[in-house]
DNA sequence: GTGGTCTAGACCACC
DNA sequence: GTGGTCTAGACCACC
């Protein structure tokens, strides 16, 4: 797995690196239970601070996406099955946010619906094969 | 139109606001040529600084949400028509984050679409009667 | 309000403040809506790193006991109202311990009952006192 | 006597162990004088490190809740029967972290004092059929 | 003024 | 070896 993050982008690099883990989980290419590189060695690999990486991980194990066990390292977390009221309010944000996004970018309602559903098929792809793959 | 913001919302004044104004402009409740109340006024409806509503007001001009006359005021700009090659891939980046948020959130695909159709009609829907209404 | 930390305690500095301040707000000697000192102003006091107090206010705000606000500065949370399954079964295992902890003590049932129930009263009263003061 | 361990938990493996132990004998699962397995034993079974199981019998040793016999194993050491001013403090200490525990999980006193005699009441139980049964 | 991010580097806890 | 805590201090974002 490669990461990249940029200092100069204004996005702050703790938030690069978990958007990409996030989204390296949520694409199947980081599998359950796969171990995570040390907190040093993504450090050395990215060239950013180990404080950076450690705040990165203990994020990402409060949000239930890694776990973390002293002196044995960090492993991806078992995805949680919980789909309750407050999972649904904040999809329903999520949804709206897209929306607006979309407007701004003029994109108009069937373009959206085009585009949403291609790319909720290759997702659906993408995680078919990271089940059977690894 | 009546915006408001809570200041220990942990989410940055100008933020909250910018994205009211956004949503209000993509639902049309904010029609294209309207005018905006002024940075002293919104302040004070808010109670906040008016450098955060001069900062919110700039910010929308550079995104192409809202238009500025020095000595008139600030308008809602024309809606952009020009969906190009940078329009598109933002909205690919938008459609990811979505994914990424649903899988966190342990959204199945299907559960996905379906609220995804339904929150596109909800919002064709108040378009439509914007676009008659105003 | 005075906080006190022992740094060779072998109780990390940022865990003794976290449990001070959570203290204070359930006994009520601080008040919802009250403003905390400043990151760096309780740092100074307790001469200690103003990371480390930061620290202790962020974990405290995800964990709904403040709310801080940039450029504003950090207060107390209104205290949440829900309680679901999730808080029953904290609420047990905090029973839980509290009753092995009493063994270890050599502390009968009995005994532990009365001392319950006059640490609750005790509570209760603060807690009104607080209620009405302020 | 089972026990069990989760390396990932993000608790410490040997404070999981110890907890375990120290209820089992707090609810006389284990009792007074029983033989425990030995160092290896336990970590062959746990899969975990026997260090790390060393580590938990020297802390409850050190605790008066094991007592170890060089060459014969360790035991569970007789309950000590002393109540006396630390004791007392420690046992007002556990119960002020219950009651702010209670009040950040939003438990009102009335709810927090009817879970706590029936848990007190259960917990008389388990003690009763241990001092009988084994 | 307020809090947030990041670096550099020491030292500790866990396995 | 692993991650966790803490300091010292720079610089940025927000109001």
């Amino acid at each position: 797995m490669w990461y990249y993050v940029d200092p100069h982008s204004g996005i702050p690099i703790y938030v690069q690196l978990k958007e990409q883990i996030k989204k390296a989980v949520a694409t199947g290419l980081l599998a359950e239970g796969q171990q995570m590189p040390s907190v040093r060695e993504l450090a050395l690999q990215l060239t950013i601070n180990p404080n950076t990486v450690a705040k990165v991980y203990q994020e990402l194990e409060r949000e239930g996406v890694l776990q973390t066990a002293r002196g044995l390292g960090s492993f991806v977390a078992k995805r949680r099955k919980d789909f309750g009221p407050q999972q649904e309010s904040s999809l329903d944000n999520a949804l709206e946010k897209l929306m607006v996004e979309a407007y701004q970018l003029s994109v108009d309602a069937d373009t959206l619906y085009a585009r949403f559903t291609e790319k909720l098929a290759a997702w659906k792809d993408r995680l078919k094969k990271g089940a059977e793959g690894q």
